[in-house]
This record gives C-alpha cells, structure tokens and sequence, in this order.
RNA sequence: AGGGCUAUCGCCAAGCGGUAAGGCACAGCACUUUGACUGCUGCAUUCGCUGGUUCGAAUCCAGCUAGCCCUGCCA
C-alpha cells in the first residue's frame, strides 16, 4: 500500500464497537478478541460484505485477536458449493486472512443436535406438531400476543423421543419442527417461542444426506460463535431484534465465555444496484453480462473493474462504522481508487475520441522515440519510449475552432506541448462537407524537443497524443455507473429503470504501443480522464475496461447553448 | 399490548455538560510537461422539533416528529 493511502487510514477517534470492545476488555468481560464473518454461501460478495469482512478482521488486528471465516451454511435449500469458492476468493482478494481457521456451521451439526437435546431437557424446547401456517397464526401480531402451541406442554420424555425420529427420519418436511419454549406474549416477536430446527429432506453441500433435520439461524449462530470462543459477534442492524434471543441461547446452553452481539449499520451505495433480485434478473435479461459485470458493485465486479484492494479497504475506512442508516456516495469509491493508483500506477497515454493531427514541417516518414516518466510522482515505476511521427491522434475535445475563454488547448494560431515531444503551432483545420473537423495542422518546432522550448517561452497548455501510424486501436469500453434512476430498477410493466447511458462501447480508440504488453489485472493510469485496468474476462481480444473516474472538468467558459 | 433502532453540512462522520473535528463533494486562488496531482482558502452562530434542568446543553430530562427494521419451518 502506498504511504498516502495509509496516511488516510490513520484514524484518531475509535469507532462505537471499537469503544464497546475496549470496554469489555477493561471489564474483564474478554481476555482477547476474535471475531468472524459468516457468510451464507448462498451468492456473489458485494461491497456492502467488503465493509463487514474488512471490520472484523480490521478489529482482530487492532487488538491483536483472531479473524475467523466461517459458512453459515445452515440452510441446503439456499446454498451451493460454487458460491463458497467465490467468497474465499473474494475474502482473500481483500486481505482478510483466516490462516488455519476456516469453519463451516455444517461442521456442528452434531454439536447442534446435543444443544438442542439439551434445551429439550432442560424443558427449554419442545417438538411442535403445528403446520407453518398454523404456527404463523398461533405467532400474534404486532397488536396481539401470540397463543400457546397445544404441542407446548409435551412431556420431555415425549420431546426427546420425537426430537430423535425427526432425526432419524421419521417425518416428511414440515411435518414437525422444533421450539424454543419462551414467552409467547413477548412483545419482540422474535421470542415467541421460535423455530429452532426443522425438517428438510435434501442433500447438504458439505454434510450430504448425514442430516434431514437443520438449525434455524437464530439458534445456530450463537452456538457456532460460542463453539469459536468468538467474542464479538458483529452483524447487522436488522438483526437487534434477535439479540435476546441470542443471549437466551447462550444463556440456556450455559456457556462459559458467552459471545456478545453488536450491531452496525450496513452500508449502502447511492445510485447502485445491489438488491439480488434485481441482478439476478438484469442477468437473465443479458443487461448486465453476469455477477461481476464491471457495473455492478459485487467484489468481483470491482475487482474486474480495477479496483485494488487497498482502494476497497480505504473507501471502508472512510466510510466509518456507524448505527445510523446512511448511503454513501460513490464519488467516495472512485476517490479512493485514484488516491490509490495515482502514486502506483503508470501514467499511459491514450486517446479515445481520436482526431487525426499533422505536423506539415516534420519530415514524412520519420519515427522518433520520445522518453516518457511513467509517472512522475514515483521514479521506481522508471521511463518508456514512444514513437513519435508526423501523423498523430489527439483528442477530439482538445481542439476547437473558436475557443472560449481561457481555452488554452489547441486553437488556430496557439502554441501547445504535445506531452514528452515537441511545441506545436495550430495553423487550421480540414472539414468534411458535414462540417466534422476530420484533421488538425500545425507545425512543430524542432528545437523543443522533450517539450521544452531552449529559448525558454512557455505555453499553457499541454496534451496527450499517440502516434498514428504505430498507435494500438482497441475496443475500449467506457464504463459508467449503472445509475439506478427510480427505485426498483424495473418497472412493473418490465421496462427498465436504468441509465442507458450506463455502457457505452467506444470504438477506434488509441493506446500507446506500450500497452500491447498488458497483462490481465495490470492498471494504468490514463493521462488527464482516469484509469484503465486490463480486464482479465477481455485481455486476450486486448480490450480494456476504462473507467471514467477522474471526469474531466471544464475550467473555460463554454458558449451559452441556446435550445 | 406492539417492539427495537436511528436523527450533527449535499454525502459519510467525530463529538459522551465547557461553547460544532475530519473526509468526500462543491467553489475560488496558486502551481503544473495530465485543466490531473499538490498547496492554500471558503463551505453547520448551529446539531429533527418543542419545552425543561444548568452559569453553560448536540450532549441530561420530558413530550412530539420523521426514517429504517421486525409477524420465514431465510440468513
């Protein structure tokens, strides 16, 4: 990481949690600190699961604890392998090293099953012969007080021998589930005497057909933080309702060391999408073209996009942790990705709405290497030689007939520095019979070579180039935020609710023959609009992902435009 | 007989009874072989509202208001 960025991940104040930790310890309440991210292996990562993997395992290395990754893999019907590959590969992108502690909630199921025997036992839990709809009435409301389950008052007896035949089999999904005995007339609804497992007949990703009975998630998820000697148990907001349940649970299976739960607010974009359900579909309707379309902001996505890590992990630090719900800008994002790359990257230049330039007194023919700095502000990344020739490419925006105020590119009659080359004087310009400026004419001026002039005048403006001739044409695709305008993306008619501006594919655009070496992941920095990273689904048809991050803002006057 | 949580600048976010940090964004100036970067400057007489306590309140108390979450055999 760059010494910048890490100047920016200084920080004086302690977050709530961290406050909430350093108290504990001071209580004695925990000797260490380990906490986890336990995901669902149920879909891809996106940012929002950067900001939780990145403070747990932040707040483990503050206080010189343990990180541990673990699948919450408690629900066959809602997982799959291929998504546990993902999220390791997504983890480990961000930094966040597990070491030797890779657990899988699967793993406990024997421990899970004697946990509830115990309840059982304890008269804490009983089998319900209730229907889920029955137990959905049986619930309450939020007006109301639930009513006792008839099923409530089995003997324990009776409870450990159907408890068993759920296990061995006896009974079809559904048939019974077992309880939590609480407190049916509890205001938090969550304590109604809860599900704890159920019956499902179908073939687990990890356990395969050991099981046909599975722990719910408020039972299950205290017992894996408990059995991990987990300490803080860091989730969401939508999950502070369940926290007394998680202590009864704790509480009731008479751990030593009770894990403690705290809540954050989970982080959101403004403008992006994230809801699953829409990705799903702007997959399926080929909008997107796939989970980590570089639109998207699922890790992946970034990760292809040419986001760093240490871009990723700033942007967290930034963003702070918080309990009040707040959506976050994504100018944020892009800021950090240029705080990161501007000091790493190579500053490469490249054109991408190409008008072609002639230097009518340099010699036809003639190719010379210019020196270039890769980038100035860090000498490592060395020096490269670009051909330079008679014919060039510039940019379309960097030359105008009439040029506003204080417009000091080029113009007829203006002096400019092609970077790394040479000054050049703009004489005019060749229309086609549309009006379009199809070439530029000027002349050079030999002795400025390296861009400067040994009679020392300046000039005020200075622009990037390729030399055409020798110049790489890509496919370069110029990626903007797929701006979700309206809430829901679609519409109810099926219509969509996006940006189309959201992609735009830019056809004959100029790279520097330099960039013909890139390799999928590499990053450049692209002189004066942003950054292009490589995009490693692409690289072997040598297109490129640009990201228009840096936008390119207009300090002259434009005309007023009439209409 | 509903419960839980949240409210400080356009966006994040410190602040924990002593008189509103910081970052992003934005604006201006300077510098510049990227109109970038960098540097400097500006950007909440006020903390959802109304009362109260206090020498003193964003911080404590009371009452409102607004937003988010909760009635899966999902996590």
């Amino acid at each position: 990481m760059s010494d910048n960025v890490e100047e920016k991940l200084e920080r004086e104040s302690r977050n709530f949690i961290e406050q909430e930790i350093d108290r504990d310890l001071a209580e004695g309440v925990y000797d260490t600190v380990r906490t986890r991210f336990p995901p669902e292996p149920n879909g891809y990562l996106h940012i929002g699961h950067a900001k939780s993997i990145l403070l747990n395992y932040g707040l483990a290395q503050k206080y010189h604890g343990q990180f541990n990754m673990r699948f919450d893999d408690t629900n066959p019907t809602k997982e799959d392998e291929e998504f546990v590959e993902s999220i390791k590969a997504d983890v480990a992108w961000l930094g966040a090293d597990w070491e030797d502690r890779l657990f899988f909630a699967s793993d406990y199921f024997g421990q899970m099953y004697e946990a509830a025997v115990k309840l059982i036992k304890k008269g804490r839990a009983y089998v319900s012969d209730l229907s889920a709809d029955e137990i959905r009435e049986y619930r309450g409301s939020f007006e109301e007080p639930g009513r006792e389950d008839p099923s409530r008052a089995r003997s324990v007896e009776e409870n450990l021998r159907l408890f068993e035949e759920m296990k061995n089999g006896k009974y079809a999904d559904g048939e019974k589930v077992l309880r939590a005995r609480i407190d049916m007339s509890s205001p938090n609804i969550n304590m109604r005497d809860p599900v704890i497992y159920r019956v499902a007949h179908i073939s687990h990703h990890n356990t395969g057909d050991a099981w046909c009975i599975y722990p719910m998630y408020d039972f299950a998820h205290p017992i894996e933080d408990a059995i991990e000697g987990v300490t803080h148990s860091i989730c969401t907001l939508e999950f502070e309702d369940h926290r007394p349940l998680y202590d009864w649970v704790v509480r009731e299976l008479e751990y030593p060391h009770p894990p403690r739960q705290i809540e954050f607010a989970k982080m959101y974009l403004t403008n992006v999408v994230t809801g699953k359900r829409y990705i799903k579909k702007l997959v399926a309707d080929g909008i997107v073209d796939g989970w980590d379309d570089p639109r998207l902001v699922s890790i992946a996505a970034l990760r292809r996009r040419g986001f760093t890590p240490e871009s990723i992990r700033m942007f967290v630090e930034l963003c702070g942790v918080s309990k009040s719900q707040s959506s976050v800008d994504y100018a944020m994002l892009e800021y950090c990705i240029r705080e990161d790359l501007k000091a790493k990257a190579p500053r490469y230049m490249a054109v991408l709405d190409p008008v072609k330039l002639v230097i009518d007194n340099y010699p036809e023919g003639q190719v010379e290497m210019m020196e270039a700095v890769n980038n100035p502000e860090n000498e490592a990344l060395g020096t490269r030689q670009i051909p330079f020739g008679r014919e060039l490419y510039i940019e379309r925006e960097d030359f105008m007939e009439e040029p506003p105020k204080k417009y000091f590119r080029m113009f007829p009659g203006n002096e400019v520095r092609l970077m790394n080359a040479y000054f050049v004087t703009c004489t005019g310009c060749v229309k086609d019979e549309t009006g379009r400026i199809v070439e530029i004419h000027c002349t050079y001026d030999p002795a400025s070579k390296g861009g400067n002039s040994p009679d020392g005048r300046k000039v005020k403006g200075t622009i990037h180039w390729v030399s055409a001739p020798q110049a790489i044409c890509a496919q370069v695709r110029l990626f903007e935020n797929l701006i979700d305008e309206e809430k829901g993306v679609y519409n109810e008619d099926g219509s969509l609710n996006l940006n189309p501006d959201s992609l735009t594919v830019m056809e004959d655009c100029y790279l520097e023959p330099a960039f013909a070496g890139a390799k999928a992941y590499d990053r450049f920095q692209f002189v004066r609009q942003g950054f292009f990273s490589v995009d490693p689904k692409d690289s072997k048809e040598n297109a490129m992902v640009f990201n228009r991050i840096v936008s390119l803002k207009s300090s002259y006057v434009l005309p007023k435009q009439e209409g």
